[in-house]
DNA sequence: CTCGATTGTCTAGCAGTGCTAGCATCTGGC
DNA sequence: GCCAGATGCTAGCACTGCTAGACAATCGAG
């Protein structure tokens, strides 16, 4: 059976080499230069292998989407856990996130500009999402303020976060005080 | 030279029809759906007579877009106006925006989502966007606390309701609790 | 009233997209 | 060493945005 276990191993690899690969081709020239002929080319496969592992593109965004929501709670808890006090830990986390955001464009997209044919707010939501939430959540429950349920505060705290991200990155907003908006948001929506 | 006059007439007016036309597809089976053969299909012309009017797809997305901005704009006035007191004025606000959001999403997509060609935060940024923000800007002026700059603090706001129009659309937050979120957002943010 | 020039519009086609049917080739188990 | 089945390929479909070039309708000059 030995045969068999590194033939998984070997497509498994594949797999993901198809998304970083996605990933890279995304983050140099764009979502759209992702194309399923490019994509094929640059892992030195022919187009049907990827729907050999993928129902489609949408799918691949999909996985990209995944593996982004992965590092973006990975960071998230990072930065609240290396910083002291509640009002400290908001402001930190606020920041790492639409730090994130602005490494990682084409990830964040794949996220939620995208359709990665992923279920939100749903019992089939994927872990990984859910953790993205819950990463948030349980700095901010510290901060909701009596009687306001933290799930729903971090819902709009979430929200603001991601308008700053999407406004910013497609210059609706000036770069230049982003700063001063973190500030801002963090300090009026915590309740210290 | 009134021939010429009726000419350029009935050709503004096949320029509005054409706005329409990919507003309506838009609306009732998504952007996607609005291919520029169906689009000449429906408005019952070739397709290179969309290209004398405009440059390309990405041109009639923009059209659309101001469009909707100069509707939104006169809705939030609207809201802002028939209500009384600042704290009861931005929850209107806030609602009327995404009120706005909800009933138009291809035209809301167009504006924010999907690429227009349109200039943000910039010199030559049309005045139809200009007059959107300001529509917000005279509402929320009068809680943006001292020392707060009126101009950041609409950004702020403004990123925050996009935010939750967004999320809220894809799917990414459950539908039911809207109203409690704007109520929260607007009674944190704003400082009465 | 006729005729050439100018508009205006259309047909046909290009290069690219996501995706798939069906054929070749390669390989593991006998 | 051979054969069956897995695996990846070529070729092609229907669609996309966009455009060149042919054609017809209209206009102004004589």
């Amino acid at each position: 059976m030995s045969v068999q276990e590194r033939k998984q191993r070997e497509r498994a690899e594949r797999e993901r080499l198809i998304v970083a690969t996605a990933r890279e081709l995304a983050e140099e020239q764009g979502w759209d230069a992702v194309t399923t002929r490019r994509l094929a080319e640059r892992i030195e496969y022919s187009q049907p292998v990827l729907y050999s592992h993928f129902r489609g593109k949408r799918e691949i965004i999909g996985a990209v989407a995944l593996e982004g929501a992965a590092e973006l709670a990975a960071e998230l808890r990072a930065a609240s856990a290396s910083t002291e006090g509640a009002r400290g830990r908001v402001t930190a986390l606020a920041r790492a996130y639409l730090d994130f955001a602005e490494r990682n464009p084409a990830v964040y997209d794949a996220m939620f500009q995208l359709d990665g044919g992923l279920a939100f707010a749903a019992e089939d939501t994927p872990e990984a999402l859910k953790d993205g939430f819950a990463a948030l959540l349980e700095t901010l429950r510290d901060v909701a303020g009596e009687g306001v349920d933290p799930g729903l505060f971090t819902e709009v705290f979430w929200a603001s976060l991601h308008g700053l991200a999407t406004l910013t990155r497609a210059g609706r907003l000036p770069a230049g005080d982003a700063e001063a908006r973190v500030e801002l948001l963090a300090g009026r929506l915590a309740v210290v």
